[in-house]
RNA sequence: GCCGAUGUAGCUCAGUGGUAGAGCAGUCCCUUCGUAAGGGAACGAUCGGAGGUUCGAUUCCUCUCAUCGGCUCCA
């Protein structure tokens, strides 16, 4: 929806969540209102009850909502005073906060009446506005779900029961929000996941653990195979280290006490030394780091891994393959001089361009995480040092031209960082690469490199993950292409389909041509017809097939050449403007197809 | 972790207080087929797990695990 169309429908949307609420105290005796906005999608209102309000109960609720709307109420807009408001609310605490904002910024109270004001049976509610000015104009609606929702968003607070709705000005809207809604399913990495066998997960194995089949690890080598390539042409060494690791070390980065929870529990050995599966790459890279001394002519270092790591997510959490408990990251490490960081922070925004420009990723935006101010305890290093990560870290955006939301809160603890965020097609959003300007933990690790002077310097450090992780990123991949992935990262790339067995010993040939040329290729000779062949091949998004029967053979005999006849999965095949004829030579198609491959389009 | 929901063959789903049914997939047979499902047969689940109520539970209850929708969190 586009955001014009949200914002006219927020008052009709408001409107008709207060409806909402007044069916509820309706039909739940001692429930108390706390708080709900319109969003762009619809609306949502937080509700504090002791008994369980369940989706079962939506259609009574949405009965009663029916009526209030026939009903036509005019919603009535009133100014009261503090002391009123204190006193009309006194029985909910939820409003008395909301008075005593109001009081402290000196604002007046508005209330909404649902009804004629003042009048027996007529709702006052405080609210902002705006709404429209009776029941009677609220279109078509409909309850969603309901949720926990934690007031003023504080785990600590008590939880809530969150009621999602929507409403529009047409049935029509509302039912095209509805079907958009299913189909997005259909492109869900979860779902598409299994269907194109790429990923499984085991409740033996483990939640949050995810098992590669063989397609997917096609998909994921290639990916791995890209970003090496790439990384070598642009300066990284690459290194590999250990999934575990001595509590010590992570001690010295300040990451254990600051995420205990968040880690699987230690492995004892000896009865006194403690490991720890590795939850990040970085102590280990400035270990490797620190192996020699260094000279600032070995700076920048750029030092990359595709790394695996173990986080103890919570339950909650895990999502497919967006948020799991073990993953791999695209992570490197660039150890610079001070001067040398804001020129190596663009190059890595410049690597991200260099690689979404690639996938065709539009669809994200970027955001600086900065340190929350209320909160400045949370992080580590002194304020000098943060000043000039983010110093640095702003030189370097403004060289880039990038826009950037800003983000208070969304600092890691030892530095500020730049994430790349997108949104699944459920409407999750989740950083796909995160990045970091470090002034800390060279100190904390006693990193040092001895400058031109023959002094010794802390190296500034660079986290950055252009590809995230392995299991996000393919994740992200499959919705982004719909499971319709280019054909270098295609599992099959062309699909050899045989009318009979008549001609399959001709359709091995054609299989072995494929083959030879490092082209993935499958020969399906089931004993099906030639349309349940297509497909299958179609459902699975084989980009290529080759439909091989009696008058390919017998071309083929004549020319002394093979000769294929290729359909695309998107149903084309002649005319298409590079397959000038339904059949064509097998080395003019394999050209193309390497051609294609070769450049990833 | 918290709130709510769900959990039946590989997948999608139906069903019942008296130990389960379909479609698709897989297997076999027939068919040998020209651009998105040819026909048939047999096979396949002890109904997420544990405990309880009951003469008897997949069906009711409790606990537990997992998944889904949110909240919170994300080095």
């Amino acid at each position: 929806m586009d955001k014009e169309k949200a914002e006219k429908l927020k008052p009709v949307r408001h409107s008709c969540e207060h409806v909402l609420h007044l069916a509820m105290t309706d039909l739940f005796p001692g429930l108390k209102r706390a708080m709900g906005p319109a969003t762009n999608e619809g609306f949502y209102f937080d509700f504090d009850y002791d008994g369980k309000i369940k989706e079962a109960d939506f259609p009574k609720i949405e009965k009663r909502m029916q009526e209030i709307i026939n009903a036509d109420l005019p919603i009535v807009k009133e100014e009261i005073s503090i002391e009123k408001a204190k006193e009309m609310f006194k029985n909910n605490p939820y409003k008395l906060e909301w008075v005593d904002e109001i009081e402290k910024k000196g604002e007046k109270a508005t209330i909404y009446w649902t009804g004629e004001p003042n009048k027996p049976g007529s709702d006052p509610d405080l609210c902002k506005g705006p709404h429209i000015e009776s029941t009677g104009k609220i279109g078509p609606f409909k309850l969603l779900s309901v949720a926990g929702a934690y007031w003023h968003g504080d785990e600590k607070n008590k939880m809530l029961t969150r009621i999602y709705g929507t409403c529009f000005e047409t049935k029509e809207e509302l039912d095209k929000y509805l079907w958009q809604i299913e189909e997005s399913k259909k492109r869900d990495h979860r779902r598409l996941g299994e269907q194109l066998d790429i990923f499984t997960i085991s409740e033996e194995v483990g939640p949050g653990l995810i098992l590669w089949l063989p397609k997917g690890t096609i998909i994921k080598e290639e990916l791995e195979k890209f970003a090496k390539e790439t990384e070598r042409n642009w300066g990284y060494k690459r290194v590999a280290t250990p999934h575990i690791t001595k509590s010590g070390l992570y001690y010295t980065s300040g990451h254990l006490p600051y995420y205990k929870d968040d880690m699987y529990p230690p492995m004892v050995v000896d009865k006194k030394e403690e490991y720890y599966l590795k939850p990040m790459n970085c102590p280990h890279h400035h270990m490797i780091y620190k192996s020699k001394p260094k000279s600032y002519k070995e700076l920048p270092l750029r030092l990359t891994e595709f790394g695996t790591c173990y986080r103890y997510e919570a339950s909650g959490e895990l999502y497919g393959m967006m948020r799991v408990r073990g993953f791999t990251q695209n992570d490197a490490h660039i150890y610079c001089t001070l001067s040398q960081a804001v020129d190596e922070f663009v190059d890595v925004m410049k690597l991200h361009e260099h690689y979404y420009k690639i996938f065709g990723i539009k669809e994200y935006h970027l955001e600086l995480g900065l340190r929350d101010p209320k909160k400045k305890n949370k992080y580590h290093g002194d304020e000098k040092m943060w000043e000039q990560a983010e110093d640095l870290m702003r030189k370097a955006i403004k060289k880039t031209n990038i826009k950037m939301v800003e983000q208070e809160g969304s600092a890691a603890f030892y530095g500020p960082k730049v994430d790349f965020v997108i949104h699944t097609v459920t409407g999750k959003e989740y950083a796909i690469s995160t990045n970091q300007i470090d002034l800390y933990m060279g100190k904390r690790f006693d990193l040092k490199y001895i400058d031109d002077q023959g002094k010794e310097k802390t190296p500034a450090i660079i986290h950055r993950a252009p590809l995230g992780s392995d299991e996000r990123f393919i994740g992200f991949l499959i919705e982004h292409y719909a499971g319709v992935f280019p054909t270098w990262l295609s599992p099959v790339q062309v699909e050899v389909v045989p009318v009979s067995d008549k001609v399959e010993e001709y359709a091995k040939k054609v299989y072995n041509a494929f083959s030879q040329e490092n082209i993935r290729v499958g020969l399906n000779n089931k004993n099906e017809t030639l349309g349940a062949k297509i497909r299958e091949a179609t459902l699975q998004k084989v980009p290529f097939l080759c439909i091989i029967g009696e008058k390919e053979k017998q071309m083929s005999q004549e020319k002394g050449n093979l000769i294929v006849s290729v359909r695309t999965r998107d149903g084309k095949n002649l005319g298409q403007p590079r397959f000038d004829r339904g059949q064509i030579e097998i080395n003019k198609f394999l050209e193309d197809l390497k051609t294609e491959i070769e450049k990833k389009i």
